[in-house]
DNA sequence: GAGCACCTCGAACATATGTGCCGTTTCCTT
DNA sequence: AAGGAAACGGCACATATGTTCGAGGTGCTC
């Protein structure tokens, strides 16, 4: 009786999640009684507000279908970000920035707020090449990454190479007055080149799979 | 004209965006009057038909909040499904397979369509163990499994092991009359055993990385 | 059986919310 | 400047939708 759910709340949970995946807005009452076969909307009020009490869902009142699917306990469901994905690295252009970011302008993507690290103005880039395979990252794969033009040694970067006019991911060193790039590739070479010609875009936050 | 949004749809789509990312529900028309400083609710109501036409939402006539945010041409916004995050692998349990699944039993995470492939009953579980590190599948991760009791040699299943009563992930062969399991591991060494010993619980979909 | 917690009904109500209408303004073309 | 399409404003209307309430069940304990 504790933690346990009618059959009824469980019915509601489920459709609650099929509607919200089928249609991207969650249902309303009405909605909701149709797709349970419940006979009145009070009875479905009734258990909503059981659902809403053991932390299941979470509602807005007043306002319709204003129902928010969450998970019980300390299991909440994630967060869910979209941001855009502003193209590809190790391609020969370099990347906007996301002070030009236009809304709508790229392909928009959603991730985890774990993935964003709730970092503000995240953007993503698909991955071309196998210069990071050994951080796990492989051709066509996503990073996320966050705005930046300072980094520290060690930290996995987008850089811009003005001279060579490409952007490319890479590990950054300081090594004297010159800055290392370290490909995550033990078959591949680090580039060496001075402090001018590189220009850091952005660091990353995570990766996401996307090549099978 | 063709393809270029105006101030005020740009202000809209950026609107609609935050706030579904934050309520987990689309904005009324009233709401996107207010949000974006519009004067009346038929300029709006302007604006989305606008909006639908040129494919960046869709709308469900006489449906409160019916506004599902699309993107662009052929950057469709890709269809997010929730799944149950069904327990860890390489643990000592068998997982209880999608029959058993009960709604809101599991944290559910939310993965897109890409990954499940469409596949119905789709289902993750956490890797624990570096048996997968040559398919960039890390301690951490998440897999994402479609439910079947059989497979072809050389797919990535989920197998239960009776003997030994415990689940691992690995690649699966028919050697003869024994059943070969192969860690994607270089420092692993395959498992021999009977195929009376193994139950294969799922088929690898698609991975998440989660550690970092 | 009384008491009580939990659940169900059905209907009415209040308001949240999409839509239509029509005149006005803005902006561009000729 | 004239004309017209595109965009805006304001308002009222219809309905979609959450809420309430009293009455009625059910199942349990004492």
């Amino acid at each position: 009786m504790v933690d346990e759910l009618s059959d009824k709340q469980r019915r509601i949970v489920r459709f609650l999640r099929d509607f919200i995946d089928d249609k991207d807005y969650p249902p309303s009452i009405r909605d909701i009684q149709q797709g349970c076969d419940i006979s009145s909307t009070s009875v479905v009020d009734y258990n909503l507000k059981r659902l809403e009490e053991r932390g299941y869902i979470r509602r807005d009142r007043e306002v319709s279908r204003a129902i928010e699917l969450l998970e019980p306990s300390g299991m909440r469901r994630r967060r869910v970000r979209t941001i855009p994905l502003m193209g590809k690295i190790a391609a020969g252009s370099p990347i906007p920035m996301p002070p030009d970011t236009l809304p709508a302008e790229y392909e928009q993507i959603e991730v985890t707020e774990e993935q964003t690290r709730g970092r503000p103005g995240a953007f993503a880039l698909r991955v071309e090449g196998t210069s990071m395979i050994d951080a796990l990252i492989n051709d066509g794969d996503i990073v996320i990454l966050e705005p930046t033009s300072s980094c520290e040694d060690g930290e996995m970067v987008a850089v811009w190479l003005r001279g060579e006019n490409e952007t490319t991911l890479k590990k950054f060193f300081h090594e004297g007055d010159r800055i290392r790039l370290q490909p995550m590739n033990t078959a591949m070479d680090p580039i060496y080149t001075s402090p001018d010609n590189v220009e850091v875009q952005g660091r990353v936050l995570a990766s996401i799979r996307s090549s099978w």
